[in-house]
DNA sequence: GACAGTATAAACATTA
DNA sequence: TTAATGTTTATACTGT
């Protein structure tokens, strides 16, 4: 009786940071304003001769870096009493510009990743075509380097002989030779790859911004990323490998088995270098991995979703488990073409990793600048961009309330960092700003069902409270149910299901939802066949709501300030991906989706409102939707309590009936996610 | 400042 | 008896 209270008791201090720390996940919206009020020109800017000068000396500084490398392994030969004088003498004008191909494969670096993520202006075709090139270039490349290499060693072998035998080879020249042809093939990759950035940047695909010197062909910065791969294949390994010492090797995957006895490519690779062996032998890996943890959930994989494949850049259809299964072995088999969209599909990860890095900090700044500032007094206010309740001080929002894209992002993008590592928001970045509370994004009339299912994955691995009040989630829940009730226990499950964010104090919130259904009126507890369940009394829950949408210019000038709250996630990412990315923020830009935003609300809650009445067959007297009139709704019946439903829907009958609202508009189930796209 | 809405916590009752 | 479920009260916060 008592022991619920009694956890909850214990829970109480976690679930305050952990409601804090929820209601904090828009402040990227801040930083997005903040990145873009900095002034910063698009890269697009960047002229194309001013590309190339830019490389050539970053070409210049890779030659000094790999000179340096020379005279440390030259100087390392020394020590260990290998060097040849002689060779010492010929080998750094050979070595330098191979060193230099070495040490920063010209491969679309994170940076460049994430400025093409930045732009937001490439479709999934024209990223999976880039991703595709590059996969390519890196085969070539490391087919090169790989042959290089052997070569390398030949020679040194060869000259470790010579040095005994005292001879003075000719052999050493043709391998000399061999080097400097294979040098000239991977300057002309170089080349190739440059010449691909500069024309991904005249299509405005890919910027050169000039506040990130490091971006296209940094050596420095280049050198260091086969490093953080290599680390992150430790993880990654490592992970894996304890996996298998807990005696669960079981694979259901035969990617599993072909990685022992890899094919060609991928096995030179292995030998090749650390950095080839963490790709090849991850795109192993990781589908194990998944296959072991989903073994329970059998119909439960991470490439596959909604009957279709999600391994990057294929989106097969599989009917089934099996078949998607079938489809997994056969398409997605250890190949190089495999290994190279893991390769990528690492390097996305890793730059996401980076991103929320450098999103945390800066979180950390601003929430210490507005806790230094909590005092000071409050600018006009402003429509916040802000899904949480962070009391901010106007000071932090005072800037264009234009700050937000319209375009969102797939919410898929931010998942897999966000599974794999911590959440943008942590509890623990939370914890110095003291109580927060929540405000939620539905007393704006945010289409709850369309930001749930674009950001549906989002929400389910991110730990990041939802922006909506519990009775709008639990609403939700319910209208989602195939019978439109549901009992207490599946109200959780669809909360736990659909949200991280509710996996973890389910003391806390479970007290809450139950407290909610007890609360308002338009929850209405039936007792049905197989216990009691709960319905929505769609009318209560509209009555319960604010009319903000009333067709006033400023509620809706107000709603296109705040139309990130239709997105959280899109706007988190945003600011965490575009942080100078002006051109997604035109004037231009900002009209229609933001009426569309506007029209998906009302007929967000248009739709609801009228499955539930219509489904009811009660009639609503006094004010009686205009779009009702013009539009049919097509509503399942159900078996509701026909005393629950009645009274006017205030909202739509309040409601501008704008021709932008509803062309063709079907009014299922479904959520409207167009109107965010 | 009043008020409404909401979150959170807690106590208590009922029921399976 | 216990856990789940449901109700109610209290308090605090936020926005209007």
């Amino acid at each position: 009786m008592m022991q619920e209270s009694g956890t909850e008791t214990k829970s109480n201090g976690s679930a305050i940071q952990n409601g804090s720390s929820g209601g904090n996940h828009l402040l990227p919206c801040a930083s997005l304003r903040e990145g873009r009020s900095n002034g910063e020109t698009p890269a697009a800017d960047a002229g194309a001769a001013e590309l190339a000068h830019v490389q050539q000396q970053q070409q210049q500084q890779a030659l000094q870096v790999a000179r340096q490398l020379l005279l440390q392994q030259q100087q390392q030969q020394q020590v260990s009493g290998l060097k040849s004088p002689k060779r010492n003498d010929k080998q750094p004008a050979l070595q330098v510009p191979v060193s230099v191909a070495m040490m920063t494969p010209q491969v679309i670096t994170p940076q460049q990743m994430q400025q093409i993520l930045q732009q937001q202006v490439l479709s999934p075709q024209q990223l999976q075509v880039l991703l595709q090139q590059q996969q390519a270039l890196m085969l070539q490349q490391q087919q090169l380097q790989e042959f290089y290499k052997k070569q390398q060693e030949q020679l040194q072998l060869q000259l470790l002989q010579q040095q005994h035998a005292g001879k003075q080879p000719k052999e050493q020249q043709q391998v000399a030779t061999q080097q400097l042809a294979f040098q000239q093939q991977l300057l002309q990759m170089q080349q190739l790859q440059q010449q691909h950035l500069l024309s991904l940047q005249r299509q405005g695909l890919l910027t050169i911004q000039p506040g990130q010197p490091a971006l296209p062909l940094q050596p420095l910065a280049q050198g260091m990323i086969p490093t953080e791969l290599q680390q992150l294949w430790k993880e990654v390994t490592s992970a894996h490998s304890a996996e298998e010492s807990t005696g669960s090797n079981h694979s259901s995957l035969d990617l599993t088995t072909t990685c022992v006895s890899s094919s060609a490519p991928s096995k030179t690779s292995l030998i090749m270098n650390p950095h080839a062996s963490t790709n090849g032998q991850l795109s192993v890996h990781t589908p194990k991995r998944e296959s072991l943890s989903h073994e329970e959930h059998p119909h439960s994989h991470p490439l596959y979703g909604h009957g279709v494949c999600k391994w990057p850049g294929c989106e097969a259809v599989c009917e089934d488990f099996q078949s998607f299964l079938k489809h997994l072995n056969s398409e997605h088999a250890l190949d190089d073409r495999s290994t190279a969209q893991c390769r990528v599909q690492m390097q996305v990860v890793q730059q996401l990793e980076l991103q929320l890095a450098k999103d945390k900090e800066r979180l950390q700044a601003m929430m210490t600048h507005l806790h230094v500032k909590s005092t000071e007094p409050k600018a006009a206010p402003q429509p916040l961009n802000l899904v949480s309740s962070v009391t901010l001080s106007k000071s932090a929002s005072e800037a264009s309330p234009q700050s937000l894209p319209h375009t969102p992002t797939t919410p898929t993008a931010p998942i897999t960092p966000v599974t794999q590592g911590p959440s943008v928001i942590t509890t623990t970045s939370m914890h110095t700003v003291g109580p927060i509370r929540r405000r939620y994004s539905d007393k704006y009339n945010v289409p709850i069902s369309s930001d749930i299912a674009q950001n549906q994955e989002f929400y389910k691995n991110a730990e990041v409270r939802p922006p909506f009040t519990y009775a709008s989630l639990i609403r939700q829940a319910i209208l989602e149910s195939p019978e439109k009730q549901l009992t207490l226990n599946e109200i959780y499950n669809w909360f736990t299901r659909m949200f991280a964010y509710f996996r973890r104090n389910a003391a806390t919130w479970k007290n809450a939802v139950r407290h909610n259904l007890s609360l308002h009126k338009c929850f209405v507890r039936v007792e049905n066949v197989k216990g009691a369940v709960w319905t929505v009394d769609e009318v209560e829950f509209q009555k319960r709501r604010p009319q903000k949408i009333s067709g006033n210019p400023s509620l809706i000038k107000n709603m296109q300030s705040s139309h990130a709250y239709c997105t959280p996630l899109n706007a988190a990412l945003q600011a965490s991906m575009a942080e100078n990315s002006i051109p997604l923020y035109t004037t231009a830009s900002m009209g229609n989706p933001t009426l569309g935003n506007l029209a998906s609300a009302i007929r967000e809650e248009l739709n609801g409102a009228m499955e539930h009445t219509n489904s009811n067959e009660s009639d609503s007297s006094p004010g009686r939707s205009p779009m009702q009139a013009v539009h049919p709704v097509h509503v399942k019946e159900e078996p509701l309590d026909p005393e629950e439903a009645e009274g006017p829907l205030s909202l739509v009958t309040t409601a501008n009936h704008s021709p932008d609202f509803d062309h063709d508009r079907d009014y299922e189930d479904e959520p409207v996610n167009e109107d965010m796209e």
